[in-house]
DNA sequence: CGTTCTATTGACATCATTCAACGCCGGTGG
DNA sequence: CCACCGGCGTTGAATGATGTCAATAGAACG
């Protein structure tokens, strides 16, 4: 659904990574030769996990889940990915994917191999500076996501993910207010560490509450004031932290800064 | 207690980050002029959130903590540092450390500034691959910990836990079987996400068990194989697949490879 | 030596999972 | 076009794991 809204220009100079670089091109240092886009539909996969390392993707259009699975077949949810988001960082740690990458609906992804990335790399200081604090930013994702499982009750883990969603829908200059879910509530269950069934009885909490209304996949935000609230509710100080902070589910998003 | 066993050379060069850069050095390509090491004592603090990033550190001895403060004084610790790892990577996002750092007993640490650092990366591309691998690898740490917070009961994050500890040692060369916790129950808990009572009552437990004895901060293990067994319980296949990804907890260690 | 931090243990409360039944929707084939 | 079927989602009731509260004791530190 986020393809719809957002008008990519065809050429993919226009992605997130090249936006990083364009401002060296106009140096004449740089020229980053993207691969032509590729379309996906729900349910394919990018990669899979221990696949060879060859290549990294940003996500042009759609959404995808990142997840690795523990050989019985049980999967967990790591992160969801947005236009903007770059993929396949996993893959610096061993040269083979740590994790596997799926669709959530029909995607576009444009991608650069590893061994341009890494000349570039060698190029481009501005390229090094955007890398290393899309890493950064991915870990203090990570480490943020832990402490609301850490520290948060069920409710406020849900509130949390439904907000982080909504900025990062904003920041893409979509309705932070109205949208709609790519993934199930199995995923979203998975992805939180909690029951399906908790899901369902939170959403509908909340609904009755009229913080939000849900309509099958569409959520809206109806007091996202008092969806923050219940983040904090016994610490006041700490309100304004959160709002700063709420930005993640993985997002190793590049620029639009 | 680690520093006591190990026996550094005193030349900077032989740490872990140099040593990366060693195989290039013999190259003739790089020159890494680090600061020199610096004492820190129990319950100070290398750096703390919000202070601007200006050096990355290794840690040479010791041990220390990374934990972010919620204003409200209450602390959320986001990973344990032990000699070897690299610390500081958390300052690339913002230009500001996102989290503090404070030692748990007598450590040295040697530091190499941002400048010098983004020159070198300039420079070396084995550097560019082992910081990238490196990040990448915290990445994925941080996921397999929000994994195991998200699917394991207590008990196994526990027994996790002192196998990473065990793993972490090993590595370093140390005994895996006997070893000092050089953090409180307090930390444990927090790191885990459980409370302290908890803690102390699954520790009781596997002693009873026969499978740890803990006397004090020294743990050691009786039963490493069970200790294993109980995070796979009724999952065979799941076994082998935790052995590997057993070591994390935080670890940006870069080689010791 | 006393104050404070750390750790242990017990009793109780509670949030979230589990088990189970059911409804809805979309797809597919008769 | 309708009927069946499987995946997804909702709801209820019971169970259990873990947190909270409280009391106590030992270590560490000045």
């Amino acid at each position: 659904m986020l393809s719809q809204n957002r008008q990519h220009n065809s050429q993919c100079e226009h992605c997130t990574l090249s936006s990083a670089c364009q401002s060296e091109r106009s140096n004449g240092e740089l020229q980053l030769n993207h691969m032509p886009h590729r379309i996906y539909h729900r349910g394919e996969t990018l990669y899979s996990m221990g696949s060879p390392f060859s290549a990294l993707y940003i996500l042009r259009s759609g959404s995808a889940k990142a997840y690795f699975s523990s050989y019985s077949g049980e999967e967990q949810i790591s992160g969801f990915y947005y236009p903007g988001d770059l993929i396949g960082l996993d893959g610096f740690d061993a040269d083979t994917h740590a994790y596997s990458l799926k669709f959530l609906e029909t995607s576009s992804v444009c991608s650069i191999g590893v061994d341009e990335f890494n000349k570039t790399m060698g190029e481009s200081a501005v390229l090094r500076k955007q890398i290393l604090k899309s890493m950064s930013h991915a870990i203090l994702g990570e480490q943020q996501q832990l402490f609301s499982v850490n520290k948060y009750t069920s409710e406020q883990r849900l509130a949390k993910f439904l907000l982080d969603l909504s900025n990062r829908f904003q920041q893409r200059g979509l309705s932070g207010k109205v949208f709609d879910l790519s993934m199930t509530r199995i995923d979203i269950a998975n992805f939180l560490g909690m029951a399906i069934e908790t899901i369902s009885r939170l959403l509908g909490k909340l609904q009755q509450e009229g913080i939000i209304d849900v309509q099958r996949r569409q959520i809206r935000l109806l007091n996202k004031e008092r969806l923050n609230d219940s983040l904090v509710a016994d610490e006041p100080a700490f309100k304004a932290v959160m709002h700063r902070a709420t930005s993640r589910q993985h997002s190793s998003q590049l620029s639009y800064a």
